[in-house]
DNA sequence: GTCTATAGTCCGATAGAC
DNA sequence: GTCTATCGGACTATAGAC
């Protein structure tokens, strides 16, 4: 027997989403979430640094999931095409839990506060593929300006991705996302 | 002869920037800020929606002669080169102020609540350039794409800009940098 | 686990410009 | 009179200090 109920960040976690959807962020305090995973508000800032963290808590594993794929690519890819097949294999996960994605996606586009902390967590992940490019030799830079492309042509799959009507699968979204960059780019 | 100082709105940006440059952003208050511009903290909250927002309300300026010069460019010019000769017409005038520029970087990059901030004023200035793009007749997602590549090829070149050991001019980074996007998403 | 500083909101009051 | 800028004080919640 355990003195206390286990998985409290996890218990955090699900209270939050639960509380954030319903009544939406603002109008949820701290300290209701804590009391609905039966914890109390100065248990919560020792899991999460503030309020909106406790979203983003499963961001890390995306991180490095990303950044070894992109290691993991042929020495023949090209630094774009070694994003986008990161990006792809990271999309097919998601595509896994879409139910949860788009209700989390819900959440923090209905929010300002939120999609800023969304914002910086796609530019520190930019920023960790540019390192992971940069390790694969490729020089800024083209390095950093690859990264920063992948997570745009990531964001505009994403949300066509949660959009309602929209019926295909992320990675294939990813995909095309990438293809019409590269057109536009072309001059096309 | 009135009964205030003359431009309180002025004063507060002014004394924001000073206090926040010697202390840093998180050791400032508001009530400091407020007393420096000589008006209360309650005045500062009626100009400013939030503390970080006093540093970023020059942004809309900026705003809009992207728009308009995105709409300016020739119909024959694609989507891309709108954009990217938009952001060099920006940039002459950010060249102009550098070294306001670049102490303001400076501020902004030391903090993490501000570069939150500062992302998401970069987003919602991507999202009105795919606007005016939309209003050239390019459709989606080549008109997002376009924008959001234009906003990543600009924060690179801003980037090389504030470094210190780079002596060249932001405009010229920017067609640099632009020009490195196309050779990167070409397979080059 | 308690205490506290500070951000940010709300109601209202006041004073000058037009 | 209307409009706009200022100030006062009380209040809640976050977040960090002790």
């Amino acid at each position: 027997m355990t003195r206390w109920e286990p998985n409290g960040r996890g218990r955090l976690e699900l209270a939050a989403l639960a509380l954030y959807g319903e009544r939406g962020f603002e109008n949820t305090t701290v300290a209701e979430i804590a009391a609905l995973a039966g914890l109390t508000e100065r248990t919560f800032f020792r899991h999460f640094a503030d309020k909106r963290e406790v979203l983003f808590s499963g961001a890390d594993a995306l991180h490095e999931l990303l950044v070894s794929n992109v290691a993991a690519a042929p020495d023949s890819t090209g630094p774009i095409d070694a994003v986008g097949a990161a990006l792809e294999a990271a999309g097919g996960l998601l595509q896994e839990r879409r139910e949860y994605a788009r209700r989390r996606a819900a959440i923090i586009a209905a929010n300002a506060e939120l999609r800023e902390r969304e914002l910086i967590k796609l530019a520190s992940l930019a920023s960790a593929i540019a390192d992971a490019l940069r390790r694969r030799g490729i020089a800024d830079p083209a390095a950093s300006l690859s990264a920063e492309a992948g997570i745009a042509v990531f964001r505009i799959a994403f949300e066509r991705w949660v959009d309602e009507t929209n019926q295909r699968d992320l990675p294939e979204l990813i995909r095309d996302s990438l293809d019409e960059l590269k057109a536009v780019t072309a001059g096309k």
